[in-house]
DNA sequence: CCCCAGTAGTCCAGATTTCAACATCTTAGG
DNA sequence: CCTAAGATGTTGAAATCTGGACTACTGGGG
């Protein structure tokens, strides 16, 4: 174990790097979530359309998607409630577990999902992948890769 | 313009790159948060600490201080009355500027940056820098460093 | 000097997130 | 069969975040 006094400390290059990776986060959700709002979406909503619209019989359990989207069960029921509310999704019981809930995609969901996607993938690549050139975006991806495997393994709440 | 019907998808890899990304993100961000709760501290908290820590006379500007966050001035107005009910900060009148208002690191905000500072620079090695090579940090830099100057310029709010 | 557009920060009200408690149902063990 | 532990979601209250209205002040132009 490493005391107080002799801390590693990061250097210039690493004080860079991460404080980059940082404000990239930052800046790159802010801009996003911007340009989703004339649709009247956030990026939470965006994301659990994308996952249920990719979903066999545009439905996942209640819990699959909250390990999907990486929320809190309680988050996620709020969220489908206002989803819900703007005709968005559906709830449907489950048959084979009483217990359980499939979060449904309705027609008018796809529809917006139709509408909105394009708009968001332009955004993505506007401010994201199109700064990167082929070899940047695979040498990024292998970077992150192994560090999404081991938050992933040593993930222990939502 | 680009109509609908022929937007330009991502492909495999950009979307692996893209999801890879954002996962990153939502992970590490609980996972720093994780490892700082036990200090009674939000990452918002410490950012604002260093900040703080590293200005003139342990001082800034409400205004300042917001930007260099990147955070509303009405977020960081309630944060900091938070803080300041914590011990951590104190605001303090601007002689030259009777609107203005310092943040400023009480003692007690000190002392307690530098207790937990070691642990979260640890936090970042662990789980971050520590899974970077020296070539991948590097080229992480250099793909982000464009992206966060186009980000920052093209930003209109916080 | 006075006025006014612009700046600094706060505050309120509404939306979202978190946390813990709760109700319901399933399943394994005896 | 019966029960207890675990799983599935929901709920309500408290904390936090957002956006806009508001107060107080500055600085420049008549």
């Amino acid at each position: 174990m490493e005391s107080e006094t002799d801390t590693r400390w990061l250097t210039a290059e690493e004080q860079c790097a991460w404080r980059t990776h940082l404000e990239v986060n930052r800046l790159l959700t802010h801009q996003l979530e911007r340009d989703l709002q004339p649709f009247g979406l956030t990026m939470n909503d965006y994301e659990i359309l994308v996952n249920l619209s990719e979903a066999e019989g545009r439905r996942l359990r209640m819990s699959d998607l909250a390990a999907a989207t990486l929320q809190s069960k309680s988050r996620l029921s709020h969220q489908i409630t206002r989803m819900e509310n703007a005709g968005l999704v559906r709830r449907e019981n489950c048959e084979s577990d009483r217990r359980g809930l499939f979060a449904v995609l309705t027609d008018q969901g796809l529809e917006t999902m139709r509408k909105v996607a394009p708009h968001h993938v332009a955004s993505v690549r506007r401010h994201f992948l199109g700064l990167l050139s082929p070899e940047s975006l695979h040498s990024l991806s292998s970077a992150l890769t192994p560090i999404a495997d081991h938050l992933r393994t040593h993930r222990t709440r939502p």
